[in-house]
DNA sequence: TACCAAGTGGTTAAAAGTGGGGCGAAAAAC
DNA sequence: GTTTTTCGCCCCACTTTTAACCACTTGGTA
């Protein structure tokens, strides 16, 4: 069963002094004890994902040529962590990561489906701003969708 | 289960006058109470991986015509080493390894997922300046990913 | 209104991380 | 053959960071 499709909505949470954030309890429930998050390559974002979805992230790249897939792998685990829960249902992030998503403060988490995205609540308000809905309902078409 | 893929972040940490330097304590729980360093033969990096992971690592490599099986394990071997943190979780880098990737004191240890990189952290820091996201990514969608 | 689960914030005790000293074995000098 | 030096190894003292814990607020539900 593709529990992961269960990642539905997007909440506001802030992140506190000691970079704790809090990950809504139905997300929890979906991925699992423990989690990996990272920076996303294509957005200014974290990722989250269960253990079991990294696995099957990764394991294409680790079969792409030695270079490539060395360099990949280099820019996706330099930011990433294996968290755990506290008692609260909070995560810590470490700074390096924050600083890259430029989350100071508040913080937007969208759940996608298979994996969350957690974003800077200002620099998501920006990207949704600019989502053109009409071009990509022609793109769609275009692939009869 | 493949523990090892949960090796993940970078910290900076120093050598000292004595060659030692602290391996992070969640690192040290995924590579087991002893392990193997090496010069990396792609970049200026030392590598460390379990000693589980060293027979994996070495076992295609063996399996080459013998000439260059040999010339490959003797460059491997040359400035390897098979060490053991101390009780404060630190281990000791032989010399001529830190002469070789040019680390004098600050360096970057990096988790890769199934292994870790140790760098000199300004030959990290360019290393990192110069990786191209752009580039990776067109390569990576023409591999369809 | 009372209860329970979700969410927030701060405190604190235990690990993690850092630096240095001392001892003994092996090597080098006398 | 004895003394001195060097270096690896183990131990101890200290600081910093982390994560476990506790107290409180809020909102939904019965």
């Amino acid at each position: 069963m593709l529990e992961a499709a269960k990642l539905l909505g997007s909440f506001q949470h802030s992140v506190d002094a000691k970079n704790r954030i809090f990950i809504p309890a139905k997300f929890r429930e979906n991925l699992g004890e423990s989690f990996v998050i990272f920076k996303s390559m294509r957005d200014q974002c974290i990722r989250v994902v269960s253990d079991a979805e990294w696995e099957n992230y990764i394991e294409p790249i680790q079969k792409l040529p030695r270079e490539l897939s060395e360099n990949v792998m280099q820019a996706l685990t330099d930011d990433a962590a294996s968290v755990t829960p506290d008692a609260q249902g909070r995560i810590v992030i470490p700074q390096s990561l924050l600083d890259k998503v430029g989350i100071t403060k508040n913080a937007t988490v969208a759940g996608r489906g298979a994996y969350l995205e957690i974003w800077a609540e200002e620099v998501y308000a920006e990207k949704q701003s600019k989502r053109d809905l009409t071009s990509m309902l022609e793109q769609l078409s275009a692939y009869g969708l």
